[in-house]
Formats: C-alpha cells, structure tokens, sequence
DNA sequence: CAGGTCTATCTAACCGTTTAGACTCCTCAA
DNA sequence: TTGAGGAGTCTAAACGGTTAGATAGACCTG
C-alpha cells in the first residue's frame, strides 16, 4: 500500500508539502504546480492516508464507542441508527459494542476501547454498582462518557435518558382511567430500570388510593417466552380479576400478547396489555398502547453532550430527562 | 496517559522487555522479577497498551467494518449480533456503517475503512452496478470483502445470501397450495434483491400453469406506509378476486396488514399476507406466514470466509446460497 | 545594494508500539 | 582454560503520518 513518501517521492516534492495538500486547510499554502503533481501521483497510485498513523501522531481518534445491551432488542438499533447519523456527519465512525446483557463483556469493551484511545463513549448503563469502577477507569484516561438510556450511574458523568418513573406513572394513571383497576407489572429481574418503572407504576396505584400488591408484580430473568408464560399464568391463576397488564417493555409485551393469545384470553376485552418504548408496538396487530420515547431526540442529546465533553467541557455532569409520550392502541 | 517507555522508567528495564511481558506468547522470555517489576509498574501507572500504535507497527488492525443498508430494519440487527459476537470471540473490534439506503454513504464508508486499514469488511450490497468500482478498489488495496445477504455483484467477492428465488418459489408454491390463486407481490422498487424474490415468484405460477401478470406486481421506494397504502388499494382495485399478497419481506409485510386492517379487509380470510425473512413475523399478532432466513448460521459462514481471507486464503470467491424455510403463521 | 520580510518548501524529530540484532553473562564440554 | 551456545536483556530502527523550525529565494525598501 502506497505511503505519503511514495507519493512524495513520484511527485519529486518533500512529503509536508504532500501533507500540505492532503490537508488543505491546514494553513501551509502550496504553489497550484506543486499541488498538481502531487494530486497526480496521488491518483497514479491510489494512495489512501493512513488514519491509523494519522491518529497516533496527532492524538485524535474520530471514533466514539456505542456500548449497547442488545442490539436485538428492537428499541437500541433505533438508537444505534440516530448516533451513527450524527457521529456520520462529523465524521466520526462509530464501534458496536453489544455487550448481551453480561458485565464481563461490557468490562472488555470499555478496556478495548479504551485501548483503541476512542474519542468518547455512548453507553447504556444497566448494571449499575459494578460499573461504576470501570467508568471511573475510563475517565480517569480522559476518555468522556454519556449515559443514554438506562439507569443513572452516579454523578460523574452525563446521563440522557427518558423519565421512567413519570412515564410508567403515566402509563398506569392511563390505564386507571380506562376503568382498568386490577393492573399487574410485568418486568426484568436486576434491572434498574425496571425498579424505577416499577416506582412510577406503584405511584400511580397509590395516588389513586388503591394499594400496591406485591403479588400483582413478576419479574422475568429474561425475555424468553415460556418463563413469561409462567408469569402471566401465575399472575392470572392468583388474581382471576385481573384486567391489565404493564409490561415493562414493547418486547416483552409482545411475549406477554403471545401467552394472552394461546390461553385464549382476548385483548383487551378479557385484559388490556400495554408496553414501554414504542420500540415494536407500531408493527403489532393490534397495535399495542405504549409509552414513547422520543429515541432520535434522546440519543442527538447524548451526542450532542459527548462532543462538548470530547471538545473538553468539564462542567458537571447533567442528568437529562425526556418525557415519554402516550401513544395509545388497541391493546387498552 | 502513561506510555511503555514510562512503564521501562519505573520498572527500571527496557521497553523491549515491557512489550515481552505485555506479549507474553511473544517467545521471548523475561525473569520473574523483571516480570513483576513490570507488572507492578503497569498497575501504578495504570496504563493501558495504545493499540493504534500496535496497528501501525504491526500492520494489522484487530477490527472489522460491517456496511449494513438499514440498522432499523429488523432483519439485519440480528445479522450484526451474529457478526459481533464472532467477532468478539477472535477479539475483533466491529465498526457499525449504516448506509441508510444512500450509495454516497456506502462510497464514503468503504473510503473510510480503507483509510482505518481495517482487517475485512462485511457488507450487504443492494445497490449493483456502482457498487462494483468501490469494491474493486477496496479489494485493490488487499482488504478481503464478503457480501452478506443482499444481491450478488460480481465474481470477485464470497458471497453469502439465502436463496431467494427458491425462497420466494416455496413461499408462492405454499400459497397455493393452501388453494390461494390470486397472488399479489409488493416489492421494493431498484433492489436487486427484488428482483430475484420476483423471479421465484414467477416461477411459482408458470409452474402451476397459472399465467404471470405484470399487474399483480406493486413495487414502492421504500416503506413508508403511505405509499404501500396506494399499492395495495390500487391492487385490490384492479383484482376484486384478489386473495393472497407476497411480500418483499416482513417489515413491508406488516406494513401490508396495517393497511388492510384499515380498510377493513380480514386476514386470512378475505386476503391471506406472507412475509419474508422472519425478521419480524414472531412479534406480530396474528403471526405473520414468512420465509425464515437462517441468520445466525449465514452470518457464521460470512465471517469464517472473511478470516479465511485475512489469512491470505486467495481460492477463488464462493457464491453460498441458504435456502430459507417455510414459518408457518397465521396470515394464510 | 545590504538587510529585512514574506512565501514556498524542506528536513528531521516525534507519536507509542514492535522486533531484529547486538550484547552480556553463564554454563558446560572438550 | 577456552570457546560454543543459550538465556535474558537492551538498543535502535522501523511503522506512516504531522509539524516545528530551518532554509532558500523573491521582493521590497531606505
């Protein structure tokens, strides 16, 4: 592969004047001959800087790392598309880290990507205790890091992320309202972000004098169907008035539709269903009632607080929250 | 940030002897108290190893880029988590590149990851003739390419993809055999991909001894409801006797069933729908009828032929076809 | 016309690794 | 006692860019 000294040398000119023209705005100033020959050899050898010697010798990398939970999870490709638009325009690429929901693969990330010396870091967080060590390691290397997503972490860095607690309030005070008393939650064990929503969802029961019964709330360890069936089976089993349920997500409300379905239960006659995210909600039939999150918006803040923080921002770190929208179905 | 030759500083040694402990299979062996020495040194400084200068020594860089159309169609974050996951185990870094669709990104990506000098690129190609000149370039510059899914371009890359046509002749094949004989295709408008789905389709009905018309046949530029809605009531305009729709793939085949829900047609009943590509087909309610695609196996394959080729192999390119299987739902 | 200024270009050091080859010891056989 | 061989360690030159500072003309100016 072709080097700046090649071209340098074809062109019969030093290679800072082949820089020079690599980098037009730089300042250096180059005559329009010097320029031409060293354009052609260029072409003539189908020379391509290296960036990888680029970014060593200026200490830059235009790159970020997108550390992400599941990339199969309907609700984060739409997030990965909006910050690969943004980092596109800017020039930045953009790593995929998808972690799969274990700590120790979201611990070899941020060590790699501290080691490839990334410009900065979008993460979602949902761990929480464990992970604080690894991102004060990381900003200890003056690498930035954005929460998006997720729960907040601690204090030291900045957090973008939808209100949770507000949104699932909303979402029960929803439901209430629709005459539906009887509402079960449906979420994900060790999940920080299912505590806040489950918090949101307790609110609302309590604002509106009912109680809050522990046995009305399942947790899943994961999204796989027939740990879900169980649940809802169980849930049904012990509270045969059962009229709603708050799924934790759009994902796993459409496990939830799919158990309702086989055990011949009619949405939302029999009981309503409704999901958080509006990650998959508008491709169910029914169209499933949700919450939504305004993801593009979201993740252009993130970005947008990454690339201060990257262009050495060091005020203190903000905890940014959107508030979720209703959108509602036919599954309610 | 502390580099090797503060690390040799501290420990009191060389950098050559730093860079044997940190390589420790490096054949080159170092006491044990030099290797504490510098293992401790290497905890105090904490310092991490910069890998883009290891790159640039080296010349080789542990990352791949993967060029994917759409991020947000549900089909191909199922292929990154494949791709990604390979990766992670040979300790392969994944740059994200989502073209949305735009071939200027797509020419813009393949420049970029030539200039980062990646190890190989995975990409889906959609587009065919103009894509050829970009690939050739990057072949030229000894960067192994392997198209994944999507249309084949030429002869010069492996090639792995589900067999479309026979996909899209079972798909069809099924549809009438389940007694449907007025059978619709909506397809996506400059894909090659298309075009080949078309094609089984066509095979399917000449088959069957039913003729092909060219009416039956809708094509949008994208997936925008909007424009889906005209083709389908266009359709159904023309062919009252219509009782079948085929489509592209499943996030259009929702979008099908959004719009026939609307105007008020019952499926199966009154129009049977079937998908393509399982993407999506498991989360919609009912379940969508569709061709599964084989992801995670297709993507394995994709990824042993790329190391295949990092690792010189230089046999001529495979063209691998997977033939996708019949899901059967509850839209037929 | 000497000296100053400006412009275009070049030389060489540097970024942080890897590694070939040189250099010391040390051991052991002849 | 000598010298060959090997183990452990080091020095210094790459890798392919960037860039500060040197250099050489060209052009003014008093």
């Amino acid at each position: 592969m072709a080097t700046i000294r090649d071209v340098a040398k074809l062109a019969g000119v030093s290679v800072a004047t082949v820089s020079a023209v690599i980098n037009k705005n730089s300042g250096v100033r180059v005559s329009a001959e010097l320029t031409r020959r060293v354009e052609e050899a260029i072409k003539e050898l189908n020379y391509k800087p290296n960036r990888i010697a680029r970014s060593l010798s200026k200490k830059e990398n235009y790159t970020i790392g997108y550390i992400v939970p599941s990339i199969t999870n309907f609700f984060f490709p739409q997030l990965a598309k909006a910050i690969e638009d943004i980092a596109f325009e800017k020039d930045y690429g953009v790593y995929l880290c998808n972690t799969d929901g274990k700590i120790e693969r979201a611990r070899y990330y941020l060590d790699s990507l501290i080691e490839n010396r990334v410009a900065g870091i979008i993460t979602t967080l949902t761990w929480e205790i464990e992970e604080i060590d690894f991102i004060e390691n990381v900003l200890s290397q003056n690498i930035p890091v954005v929460g998006l997503a997720g729960a907040r972490v601690n204090g030291k860095i900045d957090t973008v992320r939808p209100d949770d607690k507000e949104g699932a309030r909303m979402a029960v005070e929803y439901l209430l309202g629709k005459g539906y008393n009887r509402i079960a939650f449906i979420g994900v064990k060790d999940s920080q972000t299912t505590v806040i929503r489950l918090s949101g969802y307790r609110q609302a029961l309590l604002e509106a004098g009912l109680g809050y019964d522990e046995g009305l709330v399942g947790l899943a360890s994961g999204f796989t169907n027939y740990e879900i069936r169980d649940i809802v089976t169980k849930l049904i089993r012990n509270y045969p008035e059962l009229d709603a349920i708050f799924v934790f997500n759009d994902l796993m409300g459409t496990a939830v539709i799919d158990v309702l379905n086989r055990i011949g239960k009619k949405i939302p006659e029999d009981i309503a269903v409704m999901g958080f995210d509006d990650s998959i909600a508008a491709y169910t039939f029914p169209r499933m009632t949700t919450m939504s999150i305004p993801k593009v918006e979201m993740a252009s803040i993130a970005m947008e607080r990454l690339f201060k923080r990257i262009n050495g921002d060091d005020s203190s770190p903000l905890d940014i929250k959107i508030s979720p929208t209703l959108v509602e179905g036919n599954t309610t």
